[in-house]
DNA sequence: GTGGCAAACTGGCATAGCCACATTCTGTCT
DNA sequence: AGACAGAATGTGGCTATGCCAGTTTGCCAC
């Protein structure tokens, strides 16, 4: 497939200048119904109209209808079942994650760059997780601290496959996280992860046979490595936190550099 | 509009288990030209066949060819202009933006939790860029601190329009952020505080008129502010423009609480 | 009660055509 | 010759209609 040249540069967009308009009903029709789900606080799980419904009663064409509720859907706000219908979902995390892997292909040697973010964002979920432990009341932390301990349970006894091991290591890591209670941390971290693992997967053929690095140590080197993560949160030590995410981080890339080139 | 109740519960993903096919030709398409673009290296602003020859030759309709488009478009691969084409781009921060958007509208009371993230991906970013100072070479810097300081001399010199001094503290903090190399950081961090910005301007019923705070202090009091930061990340001093970063923010916080109730 | 089949929705796609917008070319006027 | 206005061309946006494929539902035979 050839490729034309470009033909004029864009105007420079000024600032506090937008289009006096969409001047594209779908996107019109799109909002709308963005709007209606919001407003409405529809539930999850609730099922839209028919798109030829919807073109009526919005009075445009089924097409138009059906390219804005896929808009929709790329946002993470509807899923669309063929031959059922369309129904709300509350994902917009999804879209975080098709950008997060968007970046790393449009440029490929920014592994090393996800890596590190998804270090300083755990570093940053550890050390507010453990803040408000200070200056809070004891209670409020408890329901956070149980989501750890038991994601470090299960990770602890966890002797199956890798993908069970790697699957117990993501939930524990995120209840870390989302001990911070910031929703958008939370998903920011669980995205850049999703997409750190995604990336691993493209250089392991098998995901179960490949990487060995992961079981190195066994179940007891496991726990050496999360267990001080989850007592400095609990007992509210930022300090003593941060650090044992870092060693938890050398760790791995250690590992990770003795079995392959990173990434 | 009434919306129907959910039918049936979505059976639960199975790991390991995900569904046979795409089975969509427009996803298909997309995911076709997305990964064109990326493999050809297609630069900024070349220009794509147009929506006829691309269906004659995916061998699809111009529909499809257009849905696939327009996911690009959402995407921030590709920009649609009416009458003109389809040209190559690459903003995958929109979806960043987008998303965070969405994130913002779906709980409106998070409003708080926006600027924590806000202030933690900062404090993460002077931080590093910091830390790189010390185990670089002075030289490899010098072209961040000189957008730093150019930034930050903007804005001391700008005495007009609110938006104006808007504009130069939003360049000022990127500048900060990007100092950390980082290019994911540097997206999430922009994506957040464009939605801070387009959170608190829902307040302002005018951009150049209600938000008196801004100017509280007068330039001599903005240049305090923000020159402890750009010395502290220049002098390769974590600490220092950790502290700064965090004095910022409380300013910020005590003219927004005396100025109006937050966002 | 159970299994299977058929009819009714519902979304995906193709085709054809028209309109709005952008670009380019051309012809006329200065 | 140069500049400008208008036509011609190319492009995406939308509509309309129809058919196909997948899903859901309910009936019916067993």
């Amino acid at each position: 497939m050839s490729v034309h040249s470009q033909r004029r540069p864009r105007a420079v967009p000024l600032p506090g200048i937008s289009p006096v308009a969409t001047a594209r009903r779908s996107d019109d029709v799109a909002a709308q119904i963005r709007n209606l789900i919001i407003r409405e606080r529809l539930a999850e799980g609730a099922r839209l109209p028919a798109e030829r419904e919807l073109a009526e009663r919005f009075a445009a064409s089924r097409p138009t209808v059906s390219q804005a509720l896929r808009s929709l859907s790329l946002m993470g706000l509807v899923e669309i079942r063929h031959g059922s219908g369309a129904y709300v979902v509350r994902r917009p995390e999804a879209m975080v994650t098709a950008s997060v892997n968007l970046m790393l292909d449009l440029d490929r040697d920014s592994a090393g760059h996800l890596m590190d973010l998804r270090l300083w964002l755990e570093d940053t979920g550890v050390r507010e997780a453990a803040e408000r432990r200070t200056g809070l009341a004891a209670a409020d932390g408890a329901e956070q601290d149980a989501a750890i301990f038991a994601a470090l349970g299960r990770l602890r006894d966890t002797s199956g496959t890798v993908s069970e091991l790697v699957a117990a290591d993501t939930v524990f890591h995120a209840a870390v996280v989302r001990a911070a209670v910031n929703p958008y941390l939370t998903a920011i971290y669980e995205s850049v992860h999703g997409a750190v693992l995604s990336c691993q997967l493209r250089s392991w053929v098998d995901t179960d046979s490949a990487p060995l690095w992961l079981r190195h140590g066994g179940p007891e080197h496991q726990w050496a490595l999360h267990e001080p993560i989850a007592a400095a949160v609990a007992a509210g030590d930022a300090a003593a936190a941060r650090a044992a995410v870092y060693r938890h981080h050398e760790a791995m890339l250690a590992h990770l550099a003795a079995a392959r080139p990173p990434c």
